[in-house]
DNA sequence: CGCAAAATAGACAGATCTGTCTATTTTCTT
DNA sequence: AAGAAAATAGACAGATCTGTCTATTTTGCG
């Protein structure tokens, strides 16, 4: 059994860094060496943790992925145990990310965009991130008596998506409220 | 007052062809060299007609915003009289364009990603775009009797930016249908 | 301590990128 | 037909990119 290092394991400090500045600037914008002399590692030493970029990319997109999502669960938690609290918390979540300074949209929408093919392995990797938040939406729909749980999860998504993208381009929080006050209305609708 | 040619200009050769390619593939990954030999022309003509690489991508954007919305246009025209066949055309659009096969999602999106900065006029062309469909889609609601056009038009296009990541990603149409429904239920949630 | 594994710096290959320049040819207009 | 404007090919600069290789040093562990 291997112990736990003291300092963060060289694979971790080249992924945080990688990480954060994928979602600055952009995938491909973003070259190896820039990553390498902000994380303090050398190239060979990267080359070998992970065969290539593309699966540095796909490494910190997963790792954003378990982040955001265990983010947003102690977010859930945290508001209770009423059904509705729970649900409206998701966009307490959003507002909070909306409005901080580091927000540029959506990481794994812009992986998507920036790699279109769908056969791509960073656009499938993307997607999964996208289909295990509908997930949690579809829980949290459950929970609320939604007659077709999975049915509003999807539309719940989509209203997320676009609501992000809106935030993004206008660099304002702004399109929170929107999204928050028509998941409320398609929640009503969905039990009703 | 000058004539008009009677084949396409240089101009638009190279427009034609970079806003294929940048849709196609993306905006940073499609290099310069590659729109002209696939157009057909020299260097330097491009750069006596562009700047920068980055003006020949804003005049695509734009481009492609004027024939989209002529596009959208003709087909709420198509619809007839009824506001709410109008209103419903746009989903016929959208789900017409999310089976093409040439569909990768929206453009604007994808340049919003590939160049994250709010203050970048990439950006700020894309947005300009997303304005011009929620212009469409308040004039849409105001005919359909909403009570606050601008608001439904912003929820809606919201929704529909989320039906197009959702159907880039799934390579599949069926997301209009669920952003159809939901746009239904919500105009008449805005009239009632 | 001593050895094996991990990480290092840095050169290197080979490709690619945007943008510039020049000298020549084509095209348009009058 | 003549001159002006537009477009051409192609070399070029200078920077950047991913990925490989080597020789050396550091680190961790028994």
């Amino acid at each position: 059994m291997s112990a736990t290092p003291a300092t963060l394991s060289k694979r971790d400090q080249l992924m945080t860094t990688a990480c954060r500045l994928f979602y600055r600037d952009g995938y491909r914008v973003v070259g190896i060496d820039t990553i390498l002399a902000e994380a303090g590692v050398a190239k060979m030493t990267l080359y070998n943790h992970f065969p290539s970029k593309d699966d540095l990319i796909i490494a910190a997109l997963e790792k954003r992925d378990r982040e955001l999502r265990a983010s947003m669960v102690a977010t859930v938690e945290a508001a209770g145990r009423s059904p509705l609290k729970r649900f409206l918390a998701m966009f307490d979540w959003l507002e909070a990310w909306f409005a901080s300074d580091e927000f540029k949209g959506c990481a794994f929408i812009r992986a998507l965009s920036e790699y279109p093919e769908p056969e791509h392995p960073i656009h499938q990797t993307a997607w999964r991130h996208k289909l295990a938040v509908i997930d949690m939406l579809t829980e949290l729909a459950k929970a609320n008596g939604a007659k077709d749980p999975a049915a509003l999860a999807n539309t719940l998504s989509m209203l997320i998506d676009g609501a992000i993208v809106a935030a993004h381009a206008t660099d304002s929080p702004a399109p929170c409220a929107a999204a928050r006050t028509t998941a409320l209305s398609l929640l009503k609708l969905a039990t009703a």
